[in-house]
DNA sequence: CTGATATCAGCATAACTGACATCG
DNA sequence: CCGATGTCAGTTATGCTGATATCA
């Protein structure tokens, strides 16, 4: 409908979409997601992470440590996935979990030293990513899709 | 550092996300779109379809009818996987699969009354729930998101 | 021979579900 | 008895990588 022009594919050898998907946000969404997570899992893995990792150490250092449930709550990982993730960042030596005295059923994770410095790399890391990820945006452009973004997450946001 | 209240966790009991994750475009990016995807895939499985068959579909009608190959090119579904996606729109009618004499390798897969129909339908489906998803944003807002997200798709977008 | 096509087999990750023993 | 916690097992979907036979 809106474009009528043959289209020559422009420079690289890439076909034309369909208008209909063009202008689907919903599939716009998935795509720039699965840009984006490629992107940051590529990072990631250099340095011998993953995305629950940061989401993990993150919440620990900045509410304190706190019970595998919580974090759960907190970060979003289903509690059966939490640990192997808290398995994961132990055995690295970047949180330690400790049973709760006061709630047998508990554990207590809490991150170390190792773990905060960790942290910080991840940020930087993390950050150079969304530069890269934002590249074609500008700053206000960019707070601007964070504000959208939040509102969508903020709102349908029951998991997660 | 934002927000220094206690924290009441809201009417829902969820717990507060800290905020180097609140503020993490890639982050939002993530959630927004599994989101957006978990509503989408209820609303078609319901109509015993697939994201991938509206792309399909779409991409068929709006170019007519194609190999496997170009409909692998236009729509970002790898060829591997489009056979089986061909295969399930040939069982439903929807789409018809037929050597093509011109060469021999190559198959033409073109769109039934059957299809076409359905892909109406399909159009209406999914712009209920693309509304659904965006409702919490007002319509100039929603343009400005698919702006934002295009921007994002189109830069990096060497696949999909 | 090079390159494209359709097809098949398989892999890794991730989101998600269910069950269960332990404990408050 | 009810509910929460940590753990384990397992399912499904999906993005992605080969390999192979056929044919231009």
């Amino acid at each position: 409908m809106s474009n009528s022009t043959p289209d020559m594919a422009s420079s690289t050898d890439r076909l034309a979409t369909a208008a209909r998907l063009r202008n689907l946000g919903t599939r716009l969404l998935s795509l720039a997601a699965i840009q984006s997570d490629r992107l940051v899992n590529e990072e990631l893995v250099r340095a011998g992470a993953r995305k629950w990792h940061y989401a993990v150490l993150a919440t620990l250092d900045e509410f304190g440590p706190a019970s595998q449930a919580e974090l759960s709550r907190r970060t979003g990982i289903y509690r059966s996935d939490m640990v192997s993730v808290i398995n994961e960042l132990a055995d690295r030596g970047l949180v330690e979990r400790s049973p709760n005295p006061a709630d047998r059923r508990q554990n207590v994770i809490a991150v170390t030293k190792q773990g905060h410095r960790h942290l910080l790399k991840l940020d930087k890391l993390l950050a150079g990513v969304e530069n890269e990820v934002l590249a074609p945006l500008t700053p206000p452009e960019r707070e601007q899709l964070a504000r959208l973004l939040t509102a969508l997450v903020d709102r349908h946001g029951q998991n997660m």
